[in-house]
DNA sequence: AGAAAACCTATCATTTTACTCGGATAAAGT
DNA sequence: ACTTTATCCGAGTAAAATGATAGGTTTTCT
């Protein structure tokens, strides 16, 4: 039940070019030096957050990444989805319909139910902190 | 963010025994053509949970596993904690006092309490549900 | 004795992960 | 025009994890 780095980093870079939001173009060199991440890792990282939506690139000289919306509405359950695929802990409950492809058993299944739970427990927590929450917490800790 | 084979057939196969829990020692054949498992492969995840005292196993003849602990002391949250380790979405956050062991940045990580609380509430999840409701689960099916 | 079962160690094919490498393309400043 | 700074794109790759399989030993019941 481990978040791949796919994961991690994906937040984690969405998160700083959210703390600079409304700076023009961020590169990914410093976001990557910031964020302590391998820059040419990264690049493939943020494609895809680019073909979903989430970020727009300016190519070219002081050219980088902004955010396509406002942090208050991009979530981190958003980030993750897109970098790991839906969140659910065994894939018949990757959906509500899913059952029946993964899984012969199908309604006489009791574990599914579990597994159902902890899918929507987690997208619970996700979905419900965005990037302006963690800009709002970073700035609490730097005022201690 | 999905869980291994390991820990869904170690909850099915726990979940077995706990259906056949009070008679007698249960062989790893029968559950293992129940649940539709490697018998070869879940012979080694029971010694997991034996060595970590939720089965006991019967040798010879005749032999098998069967539960130390009653059905209802016994959650599915221990049992994925035996199979694949401590839930936690990232290890920085394995346990409390991880933090520094884990990242430099330490208390500065505005993401780290996304991933407590994350752990947290798969937790909680986990937690709240013993063995003995998985067949209750079960016998409302069989009803219907 | 013979069968059934747990127990133990080793090996292995496949997949996933987390990168690196090498370039192509594009825009800005000089 | 040229150089620099970027994004963009596809391939390759070493290491680890996954999900087993293989083959044998020991124990116990009938």
């Amino acid at each position: 039940m481990k978040l791949s780095t796919k994961g991690r980093y994906g937040v984690a870079a969405m998160y700083d070019l959210a703390l600079h939001y409304g700076q023009g173009p961020i590169s990914l060199k410093s976001v990557a030096q910031r964020q302590g991440i391998s820059e040419h890792y990264l690049e493939q990282l943020m494609g895809a957050l680019r073909k979903a939506g989430y970020v727009k690139s300016i190519r070219g000289s002081q050219g980088g990444y902004t955010l396509t919306k406002d942090p208050t509405q991009i979530t981190v359950g958003d980030i993750i989805t897109i970098m790991e695929g839906p969140i659910a802990p065994v894939d018949c409950v990757l959906t509500d319909e899913a059952e029946n492809t993964y899984c012969e058993r199908a309604g006489a299944c009791v574990t599914r139910g579990v597994w159902a739970k902890v899918r929507d427990s987690i997208n619970n927590v996700l979905d419900s902190i965005s990037l302006a929450d963690l800009c709002r917490e970073d700035k609490k800790q730097g005022d201690e």
